[in-house]
DNA sequence: TGGTATCTGACATACGTATGTCACGTCAAT
DNA sequence: ATTGACGTGACATACGTATGTCAGATACCA
């Protein structure tokens, strides 16, 4: 009943403690007759190695990166502190965090820098940026040098990336329109879409969400075309004043991503406006604040304690070349009302 | 740069191995002032115990056991299921655990099956039962022989535990208050609010919680009493027949618990019911199954996943006495709608 | 001062695994 | 028969911590 340990392995097999070690850390030079009997027994007696005792023996430490965009964001903030937190948590665990931000608006930038990396120095990376092809190639190398990738919060489909941490951003967008329709109920009307820029594939993905289930399920309610506003609060003022007048039967606003705070401060100089639905997206101290004062209805949200820890445990999976368990690093798509608020 | 050991500490302190040894693990025969000169050089190198090779000394193991209440229940069974994955997922983490089924409705029972433990045998209980004062001298009797207890689920506050793990049921009911109000905007009328039993403090804590957000933010809407059909299907049936009879009004269902299969049973015979909103609790086959066939419009949720590895680790924490990382172990009260179920 | 109770340090062994050294086989090619 | 390559086992050391033994130091009291 008590775990076997590498000796038993041996004994099983008749071999060598050697041999053994041999074969579990695939070195060469054992005759593939002993290999076998060596899998045998570890199948038999249902030995697993034991991490801990490994990372003990080999005084292996885990150095992870994370790579974050720069610039003033209340998410990603939330995000970096959120890093920070678990990695003073985790040095127990003999892993070291680092964070590094770049410029994530300008490709060439962000490569220059991932090239700097010394990546003799690294064991997983996790990554958030939006793919261009010279990320692309930036990762391919990355993981040429044997480090692991992970995307972190925007995917990056078509890199060779060990994993993805984040939400599916169709299904986030699905349900802030399910959440529309339900908060519109009986009601007709439009919806003002609003977001900081529509470059990042997050956006379009929720894009395109909230259309299919509003076309699906509430065909009464209409999403205007996406409204960009490029980090400018003067575009998004005017965008709701002229919408509040030419659109009678505006109803609700849906904010996709960045951009929140600009969004409630136009809301707020427009007293028709107060009447309005809001759903947004990301817990963020801005829009924590303005669930508790009720200028918004819904927050969509991705754990940030949950994307670190997830993105942490994955790299780790991947340097002890060990399953991950999906269910738990499965990160939920939440929904935050004032109530539920934490 | 690199972690202290113990020897560090030794030689930092000016003294032996063994009196860092006699500090660190609280042995007598230690002088104070050596014991403060070890505290002190602790503090100044930021040691912390391995406790992995501390582990691995000891050849710890952590047996810990779940207590859950028998009988067909659809919450319970995800749970065990979540806890026999957790549990196979956690052998590499020295970690056995059990599951003992007692019958919750019977004080006495319970009592006999906690008095028949061998508490030489466990290090850590985690207790799903509804608090009684057997249950709480039976829980002051398993802590007083050095076995850990967290109430599960349920909170017990009574009782002399070590931390509860689950949601804030007041919390929980405000949320579903919310939504409610919401998915009702603009309209009056009355709300059904059943569960099976009203004995267990979760469904009066809810019902505290629903009734506070209905009459503070929508008092255009009514919670009738509520209605208990104790494991009789046909009651909810009758119930609702009358209720769509007698409350032309009726706009809402609330499912405060345990039932929900009963509860769509009796919705699904009556089609005047089909326009009501439903909120009911608990994601199981069961409301996930009335999710995607629209049968319900959101259930408010614990993740049974989450509940489980938050128990184990805070009963690993206890039993290292190192400290609990209070951001993760915050059970979320989750909101699901079929767009975001997963 | 002697006796004794209380502290202290040096050292050894162990946990499960990794890794290195070295000698000793075996077998085929020279 | 000799060489060399390959396969193997025995053994040692290490990781950071726990725990035990025991001799010796120190402090305290009479």
């Amino acid at each position: 009943m008590v775990k076997p340990t590498v000796h038993d392995i041996a004994r099983e097999a008749g071999v060598s403690l050697s041999t053994v070690d041999r074969v579990l850390n695939g070195r060469t030079d054992v005759r593939p007759k002993n290999a076998e009997r060596v899998r045998a027994a570890v199948e038999k007696l249902g030995y697993v190695r034991d991490t801990y005792a490994a990372n003990l023996a080999k005084q292996r430490r885990y150095r992870f990166l994370f790579v974050l965009p720069e610039g003033p964001n209340h998410f990603v903030e939330t995000i970096a502190a959120a890093v920070h937190e678990a990695a003073s948590a985790q040095v127990a665990d003999r892993v070291d965090v680092e964070v590094m931000f770049v410029n994530a608006a300008d490709p060439h930038a962000v490569v220059e820098r991932l090239k700097q990396l010394n990546l003799a120095t690294l064991d997983g990376v996790a990554i958030m940026v939006p793919e261009t092809p010279q990320v692309r190639d930036a990762i391919a190398h990355i993981k040429s040098a044997g480090v692991y990738v992970v995307a972190f919060v925007s995917d990056l489909p078509n890199s060779k990336c060990d994993h993805f941490v984040g939400i599916d951003n169709f299904s986030a967008g699905k349900t802030a329109g399910a959440l529309l329709g339900r908060f519109l109920r009986n009601e007709a009307g439009s919806i003002l879409v609003v977001t900081n820029s529509m470059v990042a594939r997050d956006s379009i993905e929720r894009r395109f969400g909230l259309d299919e289930v509003l076309s699906r399920d509430f065909p009464r309610l209409k999403a205007l075309p996406t409204v960009e506003f490029h980090d400018d609060p003067q575009r998004i003022r005017v965008t709701l004043d002229h919408a509040v007048a030419d659109q009678a039967d505006l109803k609700a606003i849906y904010s996709m991503g960045s951009g929140n705070a600009a969004m409630l401060d136009a809301l707020r100089e427009n007293a028709q406006l107060s009447h309005l639905i809001v759903v947004a997206h990301d817990l963020t101290a801005v829009t924590r604040q303005a669930l508790l004062d009720d200028e918004i209805d819904a927050v969509i949200a991705q754990n940030v304690g949950h994307l670190v820890r997830s993105a942490l445990r994955v790299l780790r999976a991947k340097c002890d070349k060990t399953l991950i368990f999906e269910a738990q690093e499965q990160i939920r798509i939440e929904i935050i009302v004032r109530e539920n608020l934490y």
